[in-house]
Order: structure tokens, then sequence, then C-alpha cells
RNA sequence: GGAGGAAUGUCCGAGUGGUUAAAGGAGACGGACUGUAAAUCCGUUGCGCAAGCUACGUAGGUUCAAAUCCUACUUCCUCCA
């Protein structure tokens, strides 16, 4: 199965602009292939993993990847398929945000692997000291503007009669363009990847490199990766989902996979690991059989870790996910406490020697307020220790420890790790 | 620069002087059922134990009473030989 064929299977090919002639240029021999990622947050999240992994899948292919991050894009914002103008960084955060994208995106690519060795770059290289002038003249000159206006990633902003564009984020494109012209040029580079909504920006660069380069290349993107029902993915309780691990934990990354609905487990083991076909098929066969055993979640929820994370951070993820969710709590040992606390699981710490459970939930952001955590408590949400728990009043201390620690769930799986002084 | 229009809770969106902590929807959270799934059903959804407090772009004003009226400001939208 080459690439290609891989990626279909995947369900990872969502559009490209001549599939063919793609196909006998990968075959051909190495190509250079790049994706970017603009610095709109301090990390990454599961959705731009999808489009990194591809990035490995092509190099494992043999092929030479570039990862592009957005120093100067960052700076302007990307307007496709947003419905409001996005409120200004300021350079600094811009600048600090790149540096840990920078080292993100590399920790999935391999940098020292000949001549398919990845690249990574930042286009505030090329961008920062081009001039006006020349940025009007050289660049803005390939560009129609009714031919913008038709897109449909700006299309929402240009005609509803709430909200418009600057001229700052309209330009955005332009920049994306002069990105891939400079990798043509500098790189060989002759793919860009992308998301769905990226199409109209890559486009801009297959374009400029037509016109400035007189080359021919590919433009590549990928679906929008949605739950089974179609609403959007990759947001917990807590949030988003962050690569960063001091954002979302090990742990709570694991359980973000586990909980997958089996509508999505196949899709999500396809897009999101390096398990071949058969494998998955095999996968899928044991989850149709039992579902209610998890198996697939289970796959999943290893592999991805494993890859963002590391096996270590995976085997603690997996070690609390057994205490809290498969045995009795009661009968966990003071080793087990202690390693719960080792392993990452959310925890809060007080000086006090002990307090009413309503302070603990409130103190520890278990419950927003107090009106809140009263709620829960009268709802019956709030087990400790693994026995519910419906008296606001109830205090916690040494007393009523187990092994010094106090195992307080909210809901259904939310976990929370209380100790004291 | 001129003329017109808009700004409401997490989001969308109703509301044009009092019964409005603000309809409706989405989302979120909790409960039941389950398999840490989906679907379904029920409840909650500004803060406060409460009295009460704070909220409808910002700052003032009118009034017994304002999200609703007036003034100024800010931001956005539409049109202009």
């Amino acid at each position: 199965m080459d690439i290609i064929q891989d990626l279909t299977w995947r369900g990872l090919i969502n559009q490209s602009t001549d599939i063919e002639r793609l196909k006998e240029d990968l075959s051909s021999g190495m190509c250079t292939l790049y994706s970017g990622f603009d610095p709109t947050a301090d990390s990454l999240h599961v959705g731009h993993l999808v489009p990194l992994l591809v990035l490995k899948r092509f190099q494992e292919a043999g092929h030479k990847p570039i990862t592009l991050v957005g120093g100067a894009t960052g700076m302007i914002g990307d307007p496709s398929f947003k419905a409001t103008e996005r409120a200004m960084i300021t350079e600094e955060t811009v600048h600090t945000w790149t540096s840990k994208l920078q080292k993100q995106t590399s920790q999935f690519l391999s940098f020292d692997n000949g001549a398919c060795s990845a690249l990574a770059v930042n286009n505030y290289d090329w961008t920062k000291s081009m001039d006006v002038i020349s940025f009007l003249r050289d660049i803005g000159k390939h560009f129609s503007v009714n031919m913008m206006m038709n897109r449909e990633s700006v299309k929402q902003r240009l005609n509803r009669d709430d909200s418009g564009i600057s001229f700052t984020e309209f330009s955005y494109t332009l920049l994306q363009g002069m990105d891939y012209m400079e990798l043509n040029k500098k790189h060989n580079c002759t793919i860009q990847i992308g998301g769905s909504d990226q199409w109209g920006n890559i486009m801009s660069g297959v374009d400029l490199c037509r016109r400035m380069n007189g080359t021919h290349v590919h433009a590549l993107t990928l679906p929008l990766i949605t739950k089974a029902d179609g609403t959007k993915f990759g947001k917990t309780e807590s949030g988003t989902v962050w690569l960063d691990a001091t954002k979302t934990s090990p742990y709570s990354f694991y359980q973000f996979w586990m909980n997958t609905e089996d509508g999505s487990v196949e899709n999500y083991l396809k897009v999101y690991t390096f398990l071949t076909k058969d494998e998955i098929e095999a996968v899928m066969k044991q989850q149709n059989e039992a579902p209610h055993l998890r198996h697939g979640q289970k796959v999943l929820a290893e592999n991805i870790t494993d890859l963002v994370h590391g096996k270590d951070a995976r085997i603690s993820a997996e070690r609390i996910t057994h205490a809290l969710f498969k045995g009795d709590l009661q009968s966990l040992s003071a080793e087990d406490i202690q390693q719960l606390q080792q392993d990452g699981m959310p925890a809060t710490h007080f000086k006090e020697a002990a307090l009413s459970l309503l302070d603990v939930l409130v103190q520890s952001g278990i419950a927003p307020s107090n009106k809140e955590g009263r709620k829960l408590i009268e709802g019956n949400a709030i087990s400790h220790n693994g026995e519910k728990v419906s008296d606001s009043t109830y205090t916690l201390s040494k007393e009523n420890a187990l092994h010094g620690g106090h195992i307080l769930k909210k809901g259904k799986k939310y976990y929370h790790m209380v100790t004291f002084r």
C-alpha cells in the first residue's frame, strides 16, 4: 500500500489538486512537504495532531517533512471560517508562543534521518524584513481581490450585516501564499498539507508558486475531525485537550480518548494511530464483539498517549485509571495512594488539618462557587473514598482519610485527590 | 467626512419604562438507565446560607421605577455622484 492509498483508507484525504500527478511525484522519488501551525495559544491541541501525524506518515514513507510555525502569520490572524475579527496578540506573546509550538511540533518528527530529516522553519524569518513596496509590487500584484472575495472562507465575514473584515486579516492569505512560494524556492517543497479550512490559503501558495517560480506544486487537505454525531471534537468538561502536559495532564489526555464514543473509535484509530489496516481490523473485531469491554478505546488511548507523552506517562495514566475505575477504592493500599499522587492524578494539598467538604470542593476547584458546591452535594454528586456524601457539613480530616489521602469523585468520572497537613 | 443601523447572560437570540435575574434555543453541569459508550428521560445553569448584591458596550442624566427614554463616548455594520 503506498502512502496515498494508506491515507485514503484512513479517510485522511479531503481535497487535492491533482491526485494522479501527486502519486507519480511521490513514487518517483523523495518529495518535500510542509504544514504550518500558527501560534494562537501557547500549546497545540488534539486537532493539530492530525496534520502533524500525516507529516510523520510521509516521513516514514521516505519523504522530507517541514514544520512551519507562524511567527509572522500569527501576528495577523487567519480569518478563514472565523465569524469575527480576532483580537490582536502582542508581539511578545506571539514570540513566546511561537517558540513553544516549535518545540511541540518537533517532537513527532525525526531530525536525524538522512535525506528525509525533518526541517523546522519560522515564516517570521523571511517576512520580517520585507518592505511595504516590495510586498505590494512583488506579491500583491499576483492576487486578484475579486477572487479573494469569492472565497468561501471569508464569505460570512463579507456578507453578514453585523461583522466585517479588516485589511489586515484579509491579507493573511498573501502571507501564507508567500510561505509556500518561499519553501518551494529554497527547499524544493512541492506539497502543502493542512486542514480542510486551509484550502483557500494553500491555493494562494499554489498559484504564487506557478506565477513566481514557474513550478507546479500540490495542495492536499485533511478532513476536519468530528464526533460521530458531527459535533465538535477535542473538548472535555475542562475545555480544550492540549498536547502540553502542564495544560492537560497525561491522565486527562488518556481519559479523553478512553471516553471516545463507540461510533468514532474506528475512525480515530485510523487517523491518530500508526496501527496497520490488519491491526485495526483485529481491534475492531474484538470491539464489536464485546463493546462494553472498551477494547478499542483502550488501544486508542494507549497508542496516542504513548505518542504524545511517552510510555512512562501512559503507564502512570493507566495505573490511575485502573485504580479509580476498576477496583474498590477502599481496597487501595498506602502505596497505591502515594503512587496515584506521583502519577499525576489531579490533587490539592491543604495546609489546614481539617476542612468541611464544601470548603474543600470550592478551594480545590472541583466546584466553582459555594452555591455550586452545595448543589453538587445536595444533588448526590459527590463521593468520598467511594461513599456518597450528601451532607454539606461533612468534614474531611486525618480521621476519615484513606492512608492519608481523600479521593473525591464528582459526577460519574471526575476524580480529585485531597490531602491535609 | 456625511447619512442610517447595531452592541443583551458561555454562545445564538427575544425583549422598547414597572409582574425582567431577563423568553426561547444551543452548550455545559448533575441525576436515572448503561459499558467511564450512544440514544432517551428528569433537574440545574449570575453571586450570596440569607437579607440582599451585581448584571443588558462605557460614562453620565431623566424618573417613584430604566436593558428599555435622553446626552456624550467607544466599537462594529451598511450606503455615499
